[in-house]
DNA sequence: CCAAAAGTGTTCATCTTACACCCATGG
DNA sequence: CCATGGGTGTAAGATGAACACTTTTGG
């Protein structure tokens, strides 16, 4: 087989970010280039000599100034020949979770804007983004059932209501509280803290903490994590 | 950013056939060029006009003459700069089923032999091939217990044992014949037929088919497969 | 009548669901 | 003392696990 190939590879990365009830997804808008003026997903073309992670990694960097909590690879997309106008492109999309609560996203520079925007508010995409940021937000969704994700989109310490909240917004069903503390703590993989959250007014929470390492020897063992009511 | 990439893109195929109590992978050997005299996945280098859906199905009918039953994107490998000695290649792994009982493989030609290697018994393998092997037969695993995909490796018709034991043989459990029958007909998901099983010895055993449309059907109305014994 | 595989029900334990009241704090 | 959110237990129903004997056929 001869090979001249003329497929450019690239990668993408869907990072989403929970705040106040809201999920949320990491845009960037460029100011110059084909992408001028258009939200899109943070991205680009891979060098000879990098990995993909690599890539991903480099770019997050470069765009929006961000180091992510979770990161693993979504799906490749490579069955329109005309996703980009310009070349064949053949993109790896990647799906990360952050704690974007006190997150500082890179400002805006001369060269780019990066802003979170809630998944319900979303502005329109560059490219075929809607459909990749589709599949990770349903990647998402399905993944909080069976994975401790949630925990990276929290911070270190959390109330449990947050979390639960968390859960009622991604999924968008009512979860009953008792039954939600009793499971998750029934699992043994998060602990209480002795500290307590700042409130505005009702009665102080606990903070608690997610055990990674307990959870992963817990895996080891045959334990499956599992969320999913009614 | 110069777009001066040298890098080829590639499909690879990870095809699983089951036959009598043993899962089974598809393999090639090709005569000539770099992988000569070396088993290897299904694959080549995708073309600049083709998608990579038609460049994997092309592959399949081309090196081993076959139509696959079910096939998804499995991963991406391009986290090793020198999988491929030659230059710097990045594969899209697809996982696939087949009913291989009559299936009859692309014949020991000038140019390959193609042949089904049990899973329990594979030759060396070309380039990074045994890891994305080892991935697709996780994902196999893991798929079985939530996806419908075992009838993708069964005939039309089929007997309840063959079933069973499908799900015995590949993951590697015993299952109760009574609850294993009792849960998979619970589901109402497949159907007798009139017919009977040639048999050798014993009771003669109804044949039984998936009913695709009724299960994507409850899947639409929130029905959730799931094979799961202890 | 014997060997071989198919077919079938019940009981007990566990997990899931539904549901409502008291507690601690700040203002 | 009131408003706000935090924290907790129980009973009924559904699901999963364990387990052994009878049926049908061919030889």
């Amino acid at each position: 087989m001869e090979l001249e190939q003329h497929i450019k590879i690239a990668v993408d990365a869907i990072v989403f970010g929970y705040t106040e009830n809201s999920l949320n997804v990491l845009l960037i808008k460029q100011k110059y280039g084909i992408l001028k003026n258009q939200w899109a997903l943070v991205g680009g073309f891979v060098q000879d000599n990098e990995t993909l992670n690599n890539a991903v990694n480099r770019e997050l960097q470069e765009e929006a100034g961000i180091k992510v909590n979770y990161l693993e690879q979504l799906f490749t997309f490579g069955d329109k020949l005309d996703r980009d106008p310009r070349f064949r492109v053949i993109s790896v999309a990647y799906f990360a979770l952050v704690n974007s609560s006190k997150l500082i996203l890179k400002a805006d520079t001369d060269a780019e804007d990066a802003k979170w925007f809630p998944i319900k508010e979303l502005p329109p995409l560059a490219f075929d983004h809607e459909e990749i940021l589709q599949t990770a937000h349903q990647r998402l969704k399905n993944k909080l059932t069976y994975q401790p994700i949630g925990f990276d989109l929290l911070p270190k310490e959390f109330l449990f209501s947050d979390l639960e909240n968390l859960y009622c917004t991604i999924l968008e069903k009512e979860i009953d509280r008792r039954n939600f503390r009793k499971k998750i703590l029934s699992f043994g993989i998060i602990e209480e803290t002795e500290k307590f959250s700042p409130k505005k007014s009702g009665r102080p929470a606990k903070l608690f903490k997610f055990n990674k390492l307990k959870y992963n020897k817990l895996t080891n063992e045959g334990f499956l994590f599992e969320i999913n009511f009614a």
